[in-house]
DNA sequence: TTGTGCGATGGTATCGTTACCAAACTCGAC
DNA sequence: GTCGAGTTTGGTAACGATACCATCGCACAA
């Protein structure tokens, strides 16, 4: 009902004591649950309040001691992949859970950008950090430079930084799924992957080929393409894989960008007949409409946003837990293989 | 280095004047580009704060006058559908480039949800919101609400609501599609469509029945099915129209959701050899590999991270550029309507 | 030598809020 | 009517950072 000039700078406690009659203490209190205060007196405050649109600043009131600022910062790499929108859902909704807000920051694989971004936060004063890292660069996230801001690292681990870390359970499923492949009487089986650096890459890369040499078979190099870090990539990478002169069979893809490239490349082969025999598709991370492509598949899936909401769940033991000094911990979540078919 | 006690409070500029043998306004203009203080003296202000792991306390900063938070509170409604994680990662790359952070809430499609958030951005200080409404209610956004908050409505208006608002030409867009499947010879042409509620849907249900209008076709009631807002409810409803004793030989779809719902009943029909003939999908929103089904779909398609960025613009405008107090603007982005096969 | 001007530095007050303490008031018991 | 206990209210200080003003010192010109 109200707006005095054009530009007024956003009401204080002090107006709506003002205009409540009151002292600036008692709209405080009021504010903050009320004990101690005439009901009739509430009233005529929160009266005010209305009428103004006032809003507590949260800003003023992290600065006490004691409170703390209610805000988590969330640095992720790829807010494009879908993946990382259902991580960063399951975070908010367990932090949203908590009282807390989550502010979000995309690092897009740069470390520089990941350094700013945790700067920043805890410049703001976060309460606590869930960073997926870019990897490549440990030294922004150490406690020295966090002081005593929890962090946990999410999907992807760090070497040499002690942190509480939630993964999944890569190198098994991509064992498990590889044997599959392998007891289906596939023997070339390729291997299409993300940046080396990245740790779930290389922890994929490993149940791959632990799965092979336990079966007695190599892992030829030709049949080896990692670095692709986009659909596009990945469909150039799996073109290449068609093009050899003997083409694998079966190929394993480490994530679902891969995945979808290789599915983009099959797709058209297929579409302009160009395609003697179709590979079966192995693949980590989940893809929305794969089930229905003409393509063999055998999917390693697993659930993003619990992987979010777990994490958020290690942060706030630290922060409202009793153990908040116990060690590191690192949990491994489940993935689930699927069946081949037929 | 240095890590003084087990739960020591961040180090404030008091405690890095002190280390430097300063005062703590000498640390102040240090950290603001070093204006008037000696080489040597800063040289010493900057060894203290990296031995203290020292970070300004932005809260602190953004109470006093003048000064700002850097904060823009972003509200979506369902991060779980990749359309709002690209939306998002819009917004975010134009608010950083201009030094801005997004706090990211969902609302999950629910009014009271939407309302607390933007309640707790306000109170947090933020210099602007962008909004993608629930829809069924605005109180919580009027400007006597919010002060001189400046918000951004994404994607969908709100009816007596003046803001800034940022939308796709749905309407032409639904047209558009729409009469190509027309002109290919079509008649009985479904509808799918989300909430009613929401302006999108409506809004793209205009284009859709205008179309047949103009064309002389009467919008069939029986092939009308509104209110499916995810990807299970979507099957069922496609399922419904294929089991029509005449049933549609094609399928408008206003957004992803329905668009994959579709697909997977179609999918589902075609391997059990149960679907005589294969209905037309002409589908709202992109589709990460519908490209690939077998199955002949025109999409309208368009770019959520260029919405993002759009309404990320439009608010930076507001905050940052000359003409802050001009009449709400409306935007609409183009779509692209592609071509049905063959 | 004295004066002038400027660069470097520190003291103080303030932003919005609330914890702490003191003061004023209410009510019932004697 | 007086006292004490409990409730309600307000004043003051402090959180961390910095704008503003005062002060100090130094170099150079007269």
């Amino acid at each position: 009902m109200s707006n005095d000039s054009p530009s007024a700078p956003a009401p204080t406690v002090r107006e709506v004591a003002q205009l409540a009659g009151v002292s600036p203490m008692t709209v405080s209190r009021t504010l903050s649950g009320g004990k101690n205060v005439r009901a009739e007196v509430q009233q005529r405050v929160l009266d005010a309040v209305a009428a103004l649109g006032y809003h507590r600043n949260e800003n003023a009131r992290s600065i006490r001691p004691g409170h703390s600022s209610g805000l988590i910062g969330v640095a992720i790499t790829n807010l494009a992949n879908p993946y990382y929108g259902q991580f960063a859902l399951g975070v908010e909704e367990v932090v949203a859970q908590h009282g807390r807000r989550m502010v979000l920051g995309n690092s897009g694989e740069d470390l520089g950008r990941e350094t700013q971004l945790v700067a920043d936060f805890v410049g703001r004063q976060v309460e606590g950090l869930i960073v997926v890292p870019t990897g490549g660069g440990a030294e922004h996230l150490q406690p020295a430079r966090l002081g005593q801001i929890p962090v946990v690292l999410a999907s992807r681990a760090v070497e040499g930084l002690e942190a509480d870390t939630v993964l999944l359970d890569d190198v098994n499923g991509a064992y498990e799924a590889t044997k599959r492949t392998i007891d289906a009487g596939h023997r070339r089986i390729a291997f299409l992957g993300n940046a080396v650096s990245v740790s779930t890459a290389s922890r994929r890369f490993d149940g791959y080929s632990r799965a092979l040499t336990e079966a007695g078979l190599a892992v030829d190099p030709e049949l080896v393409l990692r670095g692709q870090q986009d659909v596009h990539a990945a469909r150039i990478a799996m073109e290449r894989l068609l093009d050899l002169a003997d083409p694998p069979t079966a190929v394993f893809s480490a994530n679902n960008r891969n995945t979808i490239g290789a599915l983009h490349a099959i797709g058209a082969r297929q579409r302009a007949g160009a395609l003697p025999v179709t590979p079966t598709l192995v693949g980590f991370d989940d893809v929305e409409l794969a089930d229905l492509m003409q393509v063999p598949l055998l999917i390693v899936s697993h659930d993003p946003r619990a992987l979010g909401a777990e994490a958020a769940r290690m942060l706030l033991e630290r922060l409202d837990g009793p153990a908040a000094d116990s060690p590191p911990q690192l949990v491994e979540l489940p993935v689930s293989v699927g069946r081949l078919p037929e």
